[in-house]
DNA sequence: CGTTTAATTGAAAGCAGTCAAACTATGTGG
DNA sequence: CCACATAGTTTGACTGCTTTCAATTAAACG
């Protein structure tokens, strides 16, 4: 647990779900690491690139997107400090998707042939980065359903649902409120729903009591409640909590 | 290559992407497997059920699927035959969704314990199967946008065109046009659209000479018009093709 | 402070949903 | 081989959620 390490937060994260052997932990730490603050927007992998690196999320947020042919974004996932932002590139051809940062964000960036080294001499770790991206892969699957099945206001209450459970579940939420680090238009993005609409949505969640805000810091008051009107259940999410 | 053995199917869809040496290929196929033939809409995996056991799709078509609180169904993807239909339930602790047969189909179920000491001996397989499980994602990721950001049209004419490509890659496609098995209302399930608008659209696009149909069976007199409606662009799939 | 970005609001239009009914396959049993 | 039952497709009329367009207000930032 040497929290000196930028990666001790993706030590933690593997090891959540995967048990890693104290061997297997200072492997990881011992990985070259090179660290990199990036402003808000930063692509930080781009459709069809192949990435010679590795860059895990140590501070700040980030999400995946893609583009559609006629401009429209759409927002597939969002990242918390400790998630990998591109293990898959290490074992496909080429990005499928652009990451960006969402707020100004920490990097650690580990060049991608010790990582795979690491990762083809360690049985454990191995393991851990399977598990992880299968995850992620069901964190999609409840995505496609928010997206295609449930309206604006049962898809709003889910993503902030989603944000604060996975938020609480590595105890990076703040007493008394979440910091939603997302504008509007970013919401609707991940949302399938335009800015407009959210704007709506939310401020009626807000009139009903489900959600209170302060500037960009958002709180749930009733979190239960709001888990009601977003039909959540964390299942998909495979957390312990 | 023995194609006597059900799991031959499955070496070929590993190992498309992740060589696999002869060696692996011989120990996958010595796995024990019980061949089981089920009826469309059964039931192959349950969402909170922890399967003993990985089903490999070996003929017909599955999907996986999550239900909304408010009884919406929504299809997250299609799987053809060589498709394994549930490694991640060996890894992880419970389904987060089901997995149903579209049509009458025929699985290879492999016991849990054999598969998982094959899969932690062999590092070539592990390999294969975490990029079999990663292009899975690729393709939920599509998913998502297609239903977050395209219009009916679109969204139909971008499924389609998805099958056909998928198909075409594992040489299943008929001379002249693809068996599509679903129904209009699985293919508003998987468009996060109402069978009566699939109806709709459909029609239009087959007034455009978009798409041709006959019964069930439905072709692409021009593919790549069809792509061009659909915004499809094979990158995501991950195919040599 | 001034400038830019984000949030808010209203009015109008449109794409897709809902409801209901008719039609067409498909398959089954007599 | 036909009559019936069932499942799937098709169509029309109407509704409504969400988008679009446009303008205003508020907040963030250098």
């Amino acid at each position: 647990m040497s929290d000196s390490s930028p990666l001790s937060l993706l030590v933690g994260s593997l090891a959540r779900r995967a048990p890693l052997a104290p061997e297997d932990r200072a492997a990881l730490l011992a990985l070259p690491v090179t660290c990199r603050d990036v402003a808000p927007a930063t692509y930080i992998v781009r459709e069809g690139e192949r990435p010679q690196s590795c860059a895990v999320l140590i501070d700040g947020f980030a999400y995946r997107q893609k583009l559609s042919g006629d401009g429209g974004r759409q927002i597939v996932s969002l990242h918390l400090p400790g998630d990998p932002l591109d293990f898959q590139n290490m074992f496909l051809d080429c990005a499928d998707h652009n990451v960006q940062a969402l707020t100004r964000a920490t990097l650690a960036v580990i060049p991608r042939a010790p990582l795979m080294a690491l990762i083809r001499s360690h049985g454990a770790i191995a393991h851990a980065v399977l598990v992880a991206s299968l995850i992620e892969a069901s964190i999609f699957r409840e995505w496609v359903l928010n997206v295609g099945r449930r309206d604006a206001r049962t898809r709003v209450a889910h993503l902030l649902c989603e944000f604060a459970t996975r938020m609480d579940s590595r105890g990076l939420s703040d007493e008394g409120g979440h910091e939603l680090p997302m504008t509007q238009e970013q919401i609707g993005d991940a949302t399938g729903l335009t800015s407009v609409h959210v704007n709506r949505t939310i401020k009626a969640l807000e009139a009903e009591g489900l959600i209170e805000r302060q500037g960009r810091v958002i709180s749930f008051p009733d979190l239960n409640r709001l888990r009601d009107v977003g039909d959540f259940s964390p299942l998909y999410l495979h957390v312990a909590n």
